[in-house]
DNA sequence: GGGTCTCCTGGGAGCGCTCTCAAGCAGGCG
DNA sequence: CGCCTGCTTGAGAGCGCTCCCAGGAGACCC
């Protein structure tokens, strides 16, 4: 291994200061032409590569943002949520040539090493995800002085400070109940999601504000997976067979009811409509009827997560650096 | 945002020389134990935390691995293994203490900058997965001259000189197929994987090291997918309607496979017995009849990864860091 | 008690870079 | 022709840390 040319090595190389050399390789702003064409020749003829420790360590930037998953379920997994999210971030902070630095988070006892590490410096700036309302990471992020934009909404009071990016759980669920009431059905239950989670909240506060004095049998609560999207439904029919519709707050369990449906001898949007959230194409792609859903660009969310975090590293005062809300639109499909 | 303490100002609080103080917190080896006491109260007292770009100017050492992931299909999504693997990376790193960089590589275009990045000595080393045999990343890391493991074995000559870890694909593929044999299985067929991959190569290597001279007829190339394992059932059925077992090259395509076995109402196993590859949970975990498959431990994988690795840093010469075939197990259940 | 040896400790250089500041220089204007 | 302005360039300080080296303090032996 040789070592790495210097930037003094090209200053000399090329027969300039280092200061000149440097601000070519930064740009070259205010540096004249024949300088600049002599330092890029040196460069290249060099190899040169800037040392990352070396600038990070008077520039106080370090040109890389962490990027924290929880998983304190086997969730991330079976769900393509993360990986679609975490692809959008990873483009985004490509494009604005930072380095994504992963910490994965798995037990409680990590949140120290997380929290170290954040206040250690070595990241510009931190995005996660909120997805329980107890998340005690959120508090800690929100802690560690670290410019933090979260992807989907906290839970409240744990982070108010910390901007985030979430579609509209409320609106698209609205959009989703509406139309199954503008199709004619009469009785619309709903398989809602985890309470812990805000997006299950917000979906079911949506489909209470179009069915304000919805009859609480109609309303059952799974836990984002498909086998409790089939226990539902079958409970759901149980206690209500003359209801006519189903919003269900995700696609997995959408997916179970439609089996549930299916094996009680029931026809799709026929006796009972059905209706999903998120319009995940790996899941819901070779199901029959197919879903008629709500769709999120969570990878466009992943996107805006890093150019939110941008702005605030921009501007750490925090103007400007407001939440977004990403729209979601409702897919008709067969099922509904 | 009050500025960071530094080494020095430790050092003042506890009334001791900078290098004492560094000392202290290395480790504190050759210091006497009342300093030690002292720098360690001034350092939680104010809080200190070092400075990891100053650390690396002058170590030369980064405290960080790149894990590059390559994504020329959609393959990632649905896949579960990748996530394994890097959860079994992302556990030894952590208990390392080294940093996870993540590059996602999506297109010949990002070689350049993946490149340029691990030229540019931000990370000790690099971890990445070679699947395919024509990658040209292979050659890009090998010749980046950043110590580097591989997850797979690379294609022949693409990079001979980085190891890599592996499972016994060959060697699980003629436990599988030996044991169909021994149950008195006559024509066992294989679904193979595809051609550019060495893990599909190897188990094929493997169907053939038991079944020197197999009819060609009783091959039938898929893609891993689990639709690409029903048709080639289908293919397979109609060529050689006396088949009584299959092997196929991994548990996505056995699922296909027993699907289309159902569907024209032959008998698992009576009729036809299958054994899977992988015994991925996720995918065969709700399977009917409960699939026989060969284990590979693919968290394990990635762990040995890290260890392969950090031997590597040790020890750049590269002695006692030879690849690694971790071994495969046959698990017995209904299909065969 | 003096010499030698060992163990701690502090001084100081220097890692590679950016950035401020002042010097140099050309051109424009009085 | 001299002075002022504005643009380039270079010198040098210093970011926070590690590590080499020398010096000092005991300990031990003769």
């Amino acid at each position: 291994m040789t070592p790495r040319p210097t930037l003094e090595e090209v200053a000399a190389r090329a027969g300039v200061s280092r200061a000149t050399a440097s601000r070519v390789v930064n740009g070259g702003s205010g540096v004249r032409q024949p300088l600049i064409d002599r330092v890029r020749t040196a460069v290249d003829e060099l190899g040169y590569v800037p040392n990352h420790a070396a600038r990070s360590l008077v520039t106080q930037r370090h040109g890389a943002v962490a990027v924290i998953i929880a998983e304190p379920e086997f969730r991330v997994f079976s769900d393509p949520f993360f990986q679609q999210q975490v692809r959008g971030i990873s483009r985004e902070l490509t494009a604005n040539d930072i380095q994504l630095v992963l910490l994965w988070v798995e037990e409680e006892a990590d949140h120290e090493r997380i929290g170290r590490y954040l206040a250690g410096g070595h990241v510009d700036g931190a995005l996660a995800f909120s997805l329980h309302s107890d998340d005690r990471l959120a508090g800690l992020i929100a802690h560690s002085r670290v410019p933090a934009v979260f992807g989907g909404r906290p839970g409240a009071g744990s982070a108010p400070t910390v901007p985030y990016v979430d579609c509209d759980n409320r609106g698209g669920a609205r959009a989703a109940v509406s139309h199954l009431a503008s199709l004619g059905c009469r009785s619309i239950a709903h398989i809602a999601g985890p309470r812990d989670q805000t997006s299950a909240l917000d979906r079911a506060a949506g489909y209470f504000d179009v069915l304000i004095e919805a009859d609480p049998e109609l309303i059952y609560q799974g836990d984002f997976t498909r086998v409790s999207g089939a226990r539902a439904m079958a409970a759901l029919l149980d206690r209500r067979p003359d209801l006519d519709a189903v919003f269900a707050a995700n696609d997995l369990m959408a997916l179970g009811a439609l089996q549930v449906l299916q094996e009680r001898g029931l026809h799709v949007p026929r006796d009972v409509a059905v209706v999903g959230f998120d319009d995940m194409e790996a899941v819901i792609s070779d199901c029959t009827p197919a879903l008629t859903t709500v769709r999120q660009d969570i990878e466009y969310m992943g996107r805006l997560m890093v150019r939110l975090l941008m702005r605030l590293l921009e501007n750490p005062s925090g103007h400007g650096s407001d939440s977004v809300i990403t729209p979601t639109v409702l897919v008709r499909r067969q099922s509904a």
